[in-house]
DNA sequence: ATAGATGCAAACCCTTTGCACATTA
DNA sequence: TAATGTGCAAAGGGTTTGCATCTAT
């Protein structure tokens, strides 16, 4: 785990000249633990301690951090300048107490997901959403002092991406052990035998890893959410786990419906673990992704060979019989037939 | 429809005192067609028409006219206080060109639901929503001049809430009559018949509207999409339109679907259409909402009535037979299976 | 008569800048 | 020494305010 200090380095621009004072003023900002500081409450904080410091290095200073991207302006608003750090922070929305100040942080990839929507709508090429929502907080409507987390949000963020994972790891387990019950063929059975014990394992990483956060961190379960998800809150293979209860399943037919969730996980890991600021919830969407993708990868072999033998089967089978032409056309015709059926597995067709 | 004079005089507090000046600014700021004006933009453009009015007056009228609900304060960060009256303007997001400063309004029905599920899962009550998207609009990337509508918002979110609606229509007529065509019962077939009747109605009220407002308006069609709706984009009753295709269904099973897609869309309607501010679109909504609800009575009526009929007809078979038990056990398991085959629709059967 | 609206200019608040001085590579 | 960082104080910009002066009710 990064230190504040080691963070600033590996931003610090280079070709600048170094200075006790900037040094000063930058570290003393990246320890900020409240998230939101005003420009000017930070010259106050900063000359109580160093009145030697005046307060035009301090606004250069920050506004030298914005361009080394260590700091992030925010402005709520109010006539005055925040700042957040990006120290295991990433990038998200908040929620303004209009009655305490305060501000509570969160990420909604569906939200994120609806505002791409919007701006290829409009052929609009953003740079920055900025999701403010003021309103009263919990504490305050109940008359409460405000509680203050002391977790860096990163911790948080990796909690919950360790929960996206987990629940989908665990809806793959449920479809790979369904699979392999369900397979006639023995090969077939074989492979996603193989694919449930990979998720077995992946899963008990990962719950273990979540088992490790929750010890190093109290409270970490106790607080609210971060990252909402909610596209992938059930499990990215929970549709396709039930697709195989139907009757009529075959192991071909499984196996599509292995390569279209594994598809769609890899795709959905990535998509949302690149557009994550740097942080061990991206590290787990991105490696998750991989998996995702040497999966699917696995299944379309599987099924690429699953083919080539059910061809070679029809070929021998027409060996003996008098006019190989014609056997091999209806063969080609059934194989052609059955992936017609199988092209839009089980989803209802939406045009009447 | 409302002048702008009509609006100012409904939302004027009581207790005040007139001045013609206020008037003046006031009726000044409403008429402003560009979205948002920046306080000190509207100090030059009011003193280059009236140099007697002075700064204070109009940033004091400013604020007069946020406590009254006129106008609405909005922040773009750059600095200055900018202020958009509601005058045909419903509540909305932003994209902001930074290149042009232009500013583009959408709303998004999807996010508003999102919004609410994280507050309501912090317990933080949510007052004022901002979102604002910073980027580079179509015109500023393809170097053309910006275009600017002028169209009044509004007529762009009726035209909006239109076609929601009349795709929610459209796939409700399809429903019932797929229903009608589908039903055995004659009494089941003439319920349906008429609500697929009312529903016709419905939809050419909706579609004339649609096409009074697109004449009323040149151009108006070419704008681009304001109210984003994914939720609701393809009809409510698409869904239960395809389920009526599957094998078994009867009429029993179609006036279920029929209740939960009216019940649906009922609730749909009526949630945002409260939501909205007042405007065309929130009428469209709420009126929408009110039709839906009197579908869902009807339908939920009919399938009482036909319960009841099926319970009299059970007892009638069974006084003269020998054994009434084993006709009712029939059809009670009858019933369940097809209720089982419904829970999971996902299977296209291609037969029937 | 009197609360409320207006004008003027000064005050305000936070932020930025010009310039002389100090520091670092 | 030459480019970069710092301090001070002043300027800047947008907004608000105190107070005397009007003006509707």
């Amino acid at each position: 785990m990064q230190s504040p200090t080691e963070f600033v380095e590996t931003h610090r621009p280079a070709g600048g000249r170094r200075s006790g004072k900037r040094d000063f003023i930058v570290e003393f900002f990246v320890r900020q633990t409240s998230g939101h500081v005003a420009a000017d409450e930070l010259v106050d904080l900063i000359r109580g301690v160093d009145a030697r410091i005046s307060r035009a290095t301090i606004y250069r200073t920050l506004q030298w951090m914005v361009d080394a991207g260590i700091a992030r302006r925010v402005d709520f608003g109010d006539g005055r300048v925040r700042f957040e750090h990006g120290y295991r922070h990433p990038r998200h929305f908040h929620l303004v107490c209009k009655t305490c100040q305060q501000s509570f942080e969160f990420l909604s990839s569906d939200i994120e997901a609806l505002v791409e929507e919007v701006t290829a709508a409009r052929h609009f090429t953003p740079v920055q959403s900025v999701l403010q929502i003021y309103g009263t907080c919990e504490s305050c409507q109940a008359g409460r002092p405000p509680a203050r987390s002391t977790l860096p949000v990163d911790v948080v963020f990796a909690r919950d991406a360790l929960r996206v994972a987990i629940a989908t790891e665990r809806s793959g387990l449920t479809f790979y052990t369904r699979a392999a019950r369900l397979a006639r063929d023995a090969r077939g059975r074989e492979v996603f035998e193989r694919l449930a014990g990979e998720e077995r394992e992946h899963l008990g990483k990962l719950e273990a890893r979540y088992a490790e956060l929750v010890e190093q961190h109290a409270d970490l379960e106790a607080q609210p959410t971060f990252l909402f998800f909610k596209g992938a809150a059930n499990g990215l293979f929970a549709a396709g786990a039930e697709e195989l209860r139907e009757a009529g399943v075959d192991d071909r037919q499984a196996l599509l419906i292995g390569i279209r969730c594994e598809r769609g996980s890899h795709l959905f890991f990535k998509r949302y673990g690149e557009r994550f600021d740097e942080s061990e919830g991206k590290r787990i969407f991105l490696e998750f992704a991989g998996e995702e993708r040497d999966h699917f990868d696995l299944l379309v072999r599987e099924y690429r060979a699953l083919i080539a033998r059910e061809r070679a089967a029809a070929t021998a089978a027409a060996k003996p019989a008098a006019s190989g032409r014609t056997t091999k056309g209806r063969a080609a015709s059934r194989s052609r037939g059955t992936a017609a059926h199988r092209r839009k597995p089980a989803r209802r067709k939406r045009s009447a």
